[in-house]
DNA sequence: GTTATTTGACCGTG
DNA sequence: CACGGTCAAATAAC
């Protein structure tokens, strides 16, 4: 295969795998109340594979190459991203692919490009769960707004490589296109990992319970539990009892209950504890003591977080007392 | 005084 | 040589 057809190859493959995480993003995303976020994934979804068709039909590159998020980007990976593509076009790019006439190439880091939306009222991209310093800010060509230049808040400790670019969507003010390159070796815990993950509670997590007074800070999204959910809660009797019959944690704002029960999690008794959680002590719910942890699942979780979001920003509640009532 | 951010300069890549 | 990514001194915030 030739060089030319080689590179173009990289280029379909980055689109086709730009377009699949673009889909696995909306996909996260879907929600009637966010339909900016969607219609510019949409548009994202439809320019990368249309870029890959036109040169899967023979199309010339020319126009292609030229501007700078669509060019190529070896690593466009979300986090949850089952396609190894970071490898597979690094190894590709530094062989035999390599593109005309360049030997000294800077290092290529697999980078991942994600899409997010600024919470409502804000001009920055919400946390990420990780500690970041920036170190730089650039007026791009072309580009509206600046680009943001972050790297590990632990770099110096522990050398970590994680580095993070922000940009805002020149299209979309409200969307950010945060591109993550490199990855912690610092040992730091993404505080707020949830996306696409079940909340997952060791059942000597479960022990705690319910909150003597507690602030929301944020109201998240649809589908997904952020940590700022979690009251402080205090911790009910060791003796409470999580069997299929008893009910262990109640969870309640004005309008609606939600009692956590047995029946409420998928047990993975094998699995070890969620690392990517940072909860401290007061954090929340905790339960009965063994050693399986507790996945809450898909139904449990919907009801839970209908709850959480039916919550105004910033009222306080208070929860007392365990419901052992069925 | 310490830590974080800003910003102009520098440097590698294409 | 232009551009983007990084460095590091200056400045701001705590």
């Amino acid at each position: 295969m030739g060089e030319k057809n080689c590179w173009e190859k990289v280029v379909v493959i980055t689109e086709l795998i730009m377009g699949r995480e673009l889909m696995l993003q909306l996909q996260k995303h879907f929600d009637p109340m966010k339909q900016d976020v969607c219609q510019y994934l949409a548009v994202e979804i439809l320019s990368s594979y249309d870029k890959a068709l036109s040169l899967l039909n023979g199309t010339a590159l020319s126009g292609m190459m030229s501007k700078g998020k669509q060019c190529f980007n070896p690593a466009p990976s979300s986090s949850t991203d089952k396609l190894q593509s970071p490898q597979l076009l690094a190894d590709c790019s530094t062989k035999s692919c390599d593109r005309p006439s360049n030997s000294r190439k800077r290092k290529k880091i697999a980078r991942r490009t994600e899409y997010v939306q600024a919470r409502t009222g804000e001009e920055v991209p919400p946390e990420d769960g990780y500690s970041w310093r920036k170190y730089g800010q650039k007026d791009i060509l072309g580009a509206k707004y600046p680009r943001e230049y972050y790297r590990c808040a632990r770099r110096g400790l522990s050398n970590c490589a994680a580095t993070k670019i922000v940009q805002k969507s020149e299209t979309e003010p409200s969307v950010f296109e945060v591109t993550y390159g490199g990855s912690h070796g610092c040992g730091q815990e993404n505080k707020n990992q949830n996306e696409e993950q079940p909340l997952v509670l060791t059942q000597e997590q479960l022990r705690v319970v319910l909150t003597e007074e507690t602030q929301y800070h944020e109201v998240g999204r649809a589908g997904e539990i952020s940590e700022s959910h979690f009251p402080k809660m205090v911790s009910t009797p060791n003796s409470t009892s999580f069997n299929n019959s008893s009910t262990g944690v109640v969870f309640s704002n004005s309008n609606s209950l939600f009692n956590i029960t047995n029946s409420d999690f998928i047990s993975t008794p094998t699995s070890s504890p969620r690392s990517d959680r940072n909860f401290s002590n007061d954090d929340f719910i905790y339960g009965p003591g063994n050693d399986s942890n507790l996945l809450l699942n898909d139904t449990s979780l919907t009801r839970l977080t209908a709850l959480l979001d039916d919550v105004p920003e910033n009222c306080s509640h208070t929860y007392r007392g365990v419901h052992q009532h069925p």
